[in-house]
DNA sequence: CTCCTGATGTCAGTTGCTGTCATCAGGAAG
DNA sequence: CTTCCTGATGACAGCAACTGACATCAGGAG
């Protein structure tokens, strides 16, 4: 037996979710959601760089994927199709989790800094997106310009997501995409 | 003659993005900054909501432009068309202020914290653009997408912009636009 | 002349975040 | 078994961002 108490990580991203939830981000201190998960104000400190970062914790694994699937994407696809592909393959992720991503996107867009950070992770994603369609061999400016509009697409597919009670996210992220074909006819 | 030296926000601007420069956003604090405009740190943040806010005093501008020349496209522009040919019209408001927009853009570069804020900053300028957009009768979902796709055009067109002496905005944007055609194709 | 307004100063307080050192269970080495 | 080391945690002091409350006072309105 050890120590402490294992998943200090996942009781800390617990707390805060509960807590941002009940009061609003603002008015939870970092010591209380340390307080609730049995830690101290510091070991959260340790554990995330900031007070936001605790919301955050799946995206790298979420950049993961989407990496992994623009290089698993068909040889002939254009650019932006391998950004789509990926972006619905990494659909089930967030299906799975539905509710999960429900709450957290409801309190992330309660508070502006929250917004903040979202917006960030998004950015990231593109960038890492753009280093992966160049790994495919496509030219720095047509990759940037893919990633960039793939997130755009991601970010309008995702918010009809959330919207639409059980709705697969990969079929809202086809949808943007002959939206945006339509509109460039 | 008045009670203070006036301007005192543009004296905040100057000194803020001078100390910047000279230390790194990190290494300055508000209270420096301050001084150097002859005020205190409280007097800062009654013109700033926070130490990052004082480097994007313009965008309530930019938005303003954009919003009136999305207004202004020709009726029978496409929601794209109106955006892209909005953007081309601020192209201006930029090419004017080279050099002030290259020493920012360095500073916002260099720290996460302003990257953070700027993206915030090209949110809302996407939100603003569907509202607009909504306003000559483009309806919810088209207005959002071609927004979000403007926004990730004027993006790439302003990195090549900042790195791209002499070139004109509105001429990076139009080759951007091009390229998502020629993209899609 | 008086009163009011608005930009500023002063000061105390909260909280996010960091540096530093102490603690101590359990595994590795002897 | 004893010793040493490692890694996660706690304790504590401190800085700086940001806020609320109250004071100040030049100049304009009346």
């Amino acid at each position: 037996m050890s120590r402490w108490e294992p998943n200090a990580r996942g009781r800390l991203e617990q707390a805060a979710l509960a807590l941002y939830r009940e009061r609003g981000f603002e008015q939870v201190t970092v010591a209380e959601i340390a307080g609730r998960a049995g830690l101290t104000e510091r070991t959260f400190f340790r554990h995330y760089a900031d007070k936001r970062e605790v919301l955050f914790a799946g995206s790298a694994a979420l950049q993961e994927s989407l990496v992994t699937a623009v290089a698993a994407a068909p040889a002939a696809a254009t650019p932006l199709g391998a950004v789509v592909a990926a972006l619905e393959a990494v659909g089930e992720q967030f299906d799975a989790r539905r509710e999960l991503a429900r709450q957290r996107q409801v309190v992330i867009e309660a508070n502006r800094e929250l917004r903040e950070r979202e917006l960030v992770k998004l950015a990231t994603l593109a960038d890492a997106l753009a280093a992966a369609l160049r790994g495919r061999g496509v030219a720095a400016p047509a990759a940037d310009l893919a990633a960039e509009v793939g997130i755009a697409l991601f970010k309008v597919a995702f918010v009809r997501w959330v919207g639409d009670d059980g709705g697969k996210l990969a079929a809202h992220v086809r949808a943007a995409f002959a939206d945006l074909r339509d509109g460039l006819r």
